[in-house]
RNA sequence: GCUCAUAUAGCUCAGCGGUAGAGCACUUGCUUGGUAAGUAAGAGGUCACCGGUUCAAGUCCGGUUAUGAGCUCCA
């Protein structure tokens, strides 16, 4: 038969022969690494018999493909048959592959926890050693079902039940055939390729990831081929720590939660002031590019809420007030607002709008809460209490398309400004269950579409993942150390404006519903200040660093220099602090570096008698000694870059 | 909301049945020092909250609240 390889030479090997034949027939070295085959784009076991002509590549340890066969390996035949040697009880759910690693999700009486992480570790390199082959039979249903039938693997049971094959259930083995595992496949030939692995973590994790299902516990596990790439793994992981806002926005004393709140955040004077300037940042865009700013009432009738729909469909993650009956002289109920559209066509609604008046862009910083549930928050990127930098432009069918140009155009200069200079686009498309006609979603879809097409920025098409009141783009931003987050998004809504009555007067003469478009960029201000903080790793661009310039004194002999240095930095509207302590520069410096303070000058006689600063900027450890008003010239451009 | 873990000084953490500890930060004294921690002393705690076991509970047990890692959720 013949066999064609990737760089479409081929080669004849008879009927029969294996990806390992193959490999050997290529060469040592290459059947010494290889550890499985891609068969007609199918991937296969190394010792597959292959029986008719084929293209076949062959899978090597090294390759990425090799890799996650590896791990598939580490999780389906290792980690879970150690954990069956330590719990025999425990029963065997599924164990994938994830990125950078696996998990095997298990059902176990037994609680296990972090601690017993080592002792599971321990087991698998004991099993591991044995550098067993792994082998594996193709049965029938019915014969799969017979053997996780005895041995007592419900979970196994199920996947095969609900398979919709009725042969090929492929069965791995180890050489003492006390362990067996269903896999899809394919695997490791042998257990001598398994490289460095490191359990990682332990948690719990509902079954078929449906939270009606009965809760398993997951067991994380990380694993390369090399002690190095484990090792630059785990760095990788600690550089995110690093990172983490929370400890930053301690150490820069930002922000801080406590229990009589939870989710929602206390502001101290350094965190509220990035909230400020990029507060002022926004309003200044919003201005400049024909939003109307509002403000609306937090607190509102449930009527409202009941016509606008989310006291129906959202009800649970709001929060709902009472007026103290002994003072009230009449029973209302009342809820905090969960988003701002509702409000924003109140506005809408006062006056009669003519099709002349629109597109009409309202924008507000509107505060919100939501009763998120309490497993998920998260520092700032998940809280109860927050600001949107929300806003809702109310245009014609035929306008949609330029406004998403407009927006995205908008969308692209803030997040540039911001420091992140890609991102993408994602058009979310007509679900099942929807309203509005099919002409009017075929008529927003290609507006949306078009639009991005005509600025010429790629996109993803999620068909179906649209809102059931309109389709959508949202903005996926990529940080510095490459996580991506969902900031803005952009929301036909061909519902709301029918719900709350909005209309306008058309070149007809005839009352219309305008589309609204539900707009955010940032998305809120809470979350975006936590992504800048990770971004930058608390180094935030001058223009937004609450602290920009701290002036330290060397000797309290030139303390009026410092102050002198200060006032002409203030004049400048430059955020400027001084440090008149009595501690060494080295002291100063290292509390100011620590807090991130961008620039720091010291001053000592020298520099009182030059009339000059030293220069110490965040991350360098180089000083530069500059005239006073050459320093001054300086940071004031510096601070009025992104302005 | 679910699983597991955690909650001790402003911060980071140790203590795990027998009168509460360290480092940093803070206050005071000495020190005026040249770019990431000078030095000594002092002050600082209902050991998250509620209950139970015990002669005795930060310490063991139960509950509550919050936080963390995941899961689920985020029209």
């Amino acid at each position: 038969m013949k066999i064609t390889l990737p760089d479409n030479s081929s080669r004849e090997l008879p009927e029969g022969s294996s990806g390992y034949d193959l490999a050997k027939d290529i060469g040592p070295g290459l059947a010494k690494s290889a550890v499985a085959v891609t068969i007609d784009g199918v991937q296969k076991d190394l010792h597959d018999e292959i029986m008719t002509d084929s293209s076949v590549s062959i899978i090597t340890i090294d390759s990425d493909e090799g890799l996650e066969i590896m791990r598939h390996t580490l999780t389906a035949q290792v980690l879970a048959r150690a954990i069956k040697n330590l719990y025999p009880k425990s029963k065997l759910a599924i164990g994938p592959t994830i990125e950078d690693g696996f998990y095997y999700d298990v059902e176990s009486e037994e609680v296990i926890s972090s601690d017993d992480l080592n002792k599971i570790e321990e087991e698998m390199k004991k099993i591991i050693k044995s550098k067993s082959s792994i082998t594996k039979k193709l049965v029938s249903k019915s014969e799969a079902m017979k053997v996780f039938k005895s041995n007592k693997e419900p979970y196994k049971e199920i996947i095969i039940n609900e398979s919709d094959q009725d042969d090929n259930f492929q069965l791995y083995y180890q050489e003492d055939e006390k362990f067996v595992d269903l896999c899809r496949g394919p695997h490791l030939p042998n257990l001598g390729f398994i490289g460095s692995f490191k359990l990682t973590k332990v948690s719990g994790a509902y079954w078929k990831g449906d939270s009606n299902n009965s809760m398993l516990t997951r067991i994380y596990g990380t694993a390369f081929n090399s002690d190095k790439d484990l090792q630059q793994h785990l760095d990788n992981l600690e550089e995110a720590l690093k990172r983490d806002h929370r400890k930053l926005g301690k150490e820069m004393d930002l922000f801080h939660f406590q229990d009589e709140a939870p989710g929602m955040v206390f502001w101290h004077p350094y965190g509220w002031n990035i909230y400020k300037t990029l507060q002022s940042f926004i309003r200044n865009k919003l201005d400049k590019n024909g939003y109307l700013e509002i403000n609306t009432p937090q607190v509102v009738d449930r009527k409202l809420w009941e016509a606008s729909g989310h006291w129906d469909k959202y009800r649970e993650n709001m929060f709902i007030t009472e007026i103290d009956e002994e003072h009230a002289n009449e029973k209302r109920v009342n809820a905090l607002k969960p988003m701002n559209c509702p409000c924003h066509v109140q506005v809408y609604n006062q006056g009669i709008r003519s099709y002349k008046d629109l597109p009409i862009r309202y924008a507000e910083f509107g505060s919100c809460h939501r009763y998120e549930a309490s497993g998920t928050m998260h520092g700032l990127m998940r809280v109860r209490g927050f600001t949107q930098d929300d806003g809702h432009i109310f245009c014609t069918q035929d306008q949609i398309e330029s406004e998403t140009a407009l927006f995205i155009s908008l969308l692209s200069e803030i997040y540039s400004d911001l420091g992140f200079k890609e991102f993408d686009i994602k058009l979310s498309t007509r679900p099942e269950v929807r309203i509005g006609s099919d002409e009017v979603w075929d008529k927003a879809e290609s507006a949306l579409e078009n639009a991005i097409k005509k600025l010429d920025y790629p996109y993803k098409v999620d068909e179906g993942d649209g809102a059931f009141y309109g389709p959508k783009l949202d903005f996926v931003l990529t940080d510095a150390i490459g996580r991506e987050w969902q900031c803005g998004t952009f929301q036909a809504d061909f519902n709301l404006p029918d719900r709350l009555d909005a209309e306008y007067v058309g070149e007809d003469g005839n009352k219309h519903h305008p589309v609204m478009i539900h707009r955010a960029i940032l998305g809120s201000f809470e979350r975006f200040i936590g992504i800048l903080i990770e971004n930058y790793a608390g180094k935030l661009p001058f223009w937004l660093a609450p602290q920009q310039v701290v002036i330290a004194s060397i000797v309290s002999e030139v303390n009026d220099y410092a102050i002198e240095v200060q006032e002409l930095l203030k004049d400048q509207d430059v955020r400027a602090e001084i440090d008149l302590r009595n501690e060494k520069i080295s002291y100063k410096v290292r509390d100011h570096s620590s807090k991130k303070v961008p620039i720091i000058l010291a001053i000592g006689k020298k520099e009182k008698i030059d009339q000059t600063v030293s220069v110490r900027r965040i991350g360098s450890n180089d000083t530069e000694v500059l005239d006073l008003k050459e320093a001054i010239k300086q940071i004031k451009k510096e601070n009025s870059i992104q302005h």
